[in-house]
DNA sequence: CATATTTTGTACCGTTTCGCATTAAATTCT
DNA sequence: AGAATTTAATGCGAAACGGTACAAAATATG
């Protein structure tokens, strides 16, 4: 089902590889300063061609929050694996996010959804509904790890799956805008840790 | 030192609150969507007028955020009282910050700072100095009142007054970013809550 | 080979953008 | 009163903006 051959003139160019051009505009500059001329430059497209592919401005930045939204939960799933201890997941999350961050050429990126989401969420609301979205679906696959840890003994039996995995999320939120905000890799990598220490509890539990 | 009476034709305007008007349009907007149009009309300036008596777009940008960073430090330093439990402390804290972060029109607003300025962070200089400094004096404030609680014995002799500081603030960046995704004011105010208990200790220490 | 269909490239349209030039108005200083 | 100085208002202007019309190019179908 992937190459039906179509009708008319064949692309030119890979989809997948002009989104990823794309994101990385929007990352530096977010949606309201990127305009059509940078997206065209960056994915080598001209803008009719960045238009019959992927509709106007938004629809673009709306695709592109989505695959990193993708992205993001898959690697959440990956660092969560439970087989390993509740500590060593929530330093798994923390250190790829940070991998992700601190990528920027002049100043750091951050994350893409904070950095740049947050601003157009007020007035756009596909925006704020997929930033909404990506946030609690982050939150509620921590809260499937937390809650195991609690059935397993690796939280106390009083500790609140939920609260603790929005807790684990806000680190997260505020190691995203850190980044952004020029904070050193160190800065960044003392408040993950310390994050870890207080949400498994800092004296070791058996 | 308030009226020297100046040379030519005085001002038929208020500057502070003008900048109080210019901030809400960048406060909904952001920096690159607010044109000098939308901050004429609520400003009632004309643009030559505001161009006058702030600068460029930026410089008026950068005027409002560090008077809303000035306010927050007020607030919080209020907030911050050391002859209140540091359990009140942080929760007027976060009381105080949620009032002003819920206070939108259709979608809430969340913090000015980090709803707004993080996106400009990367490529503008100038922002990303005033965000960057505006998060340390922050953490600051909060590691000074960290530190008085483990010497009068509020916390215990271990815990590291400038990390919690961190972590105190992460909660606060978290309802920021969440008030503009849309969460709900039990929502926040329950992340709030429990950032509280997590960071205080869920034990009560005498 | 002719036709239909899709993509590509150029060029353009109307609008909005930021910033300023210029002139009129209001006040102080001499 | 008159000169000096600052603010206010109108309006312009060059550039950038998002989006599209149109024709050429490239492929599949009949």
């Amino acid at each position: 089902m992937k190459d039906e051959k179509k009708r008319g003139r064949p692309r030119g160019f890979d989809a997948k590889a002009a989104l990823a051009k794309a994101r990385d505009v929007f990352w530096d500059r977010g949606f309201a300063a990127a305009s059509l001329d940078n997206l065209s430059a960056a994915t080598k497209l001209n803008r009719p061609s960045l238009y019959g592919a992927f509709g106007d401005k938004e629809d673009l930045y709306l695709d592109t929050l989505e695959g990193y939204r993708q992205d993001g939960m898959d690697a959440l799933a990956e660092a969560l694996d439970p087989s390993l201890p509740l500590r060593d997941n929530l330093a798994r999350v923390y250190a790829g996010a940070l991998a992700v961050y601190l990528h920027g050429e002049t100043a750091a990126r951050g994350c893409l959804l904070i950095g740049t989401a947050t601003v157009e969420a007020v007035e756009h609301e596909r925006v704020r509904e997929v930033l909404g979205r990506s946030l609690n679906d982050f939150d509620g696959e921590i809260e499937k790890r937390m809650r195991l840890a609690v059935e397993s003994g690796e939280l106390p039996q009083g500790a609140d799956p939920q609260m603790l995995a929005m807790l684990a999320s806000a680190v997260m939120h505020s190691l995203a805008v850190r980044a952004r905000a020029g904070d050193s890799r160190e800065t960044l990598e003392a408040i993950a840790s310390s994050g870890v220490e207080l949400i498994c509890g800092s004296v070791q539990r058996s």
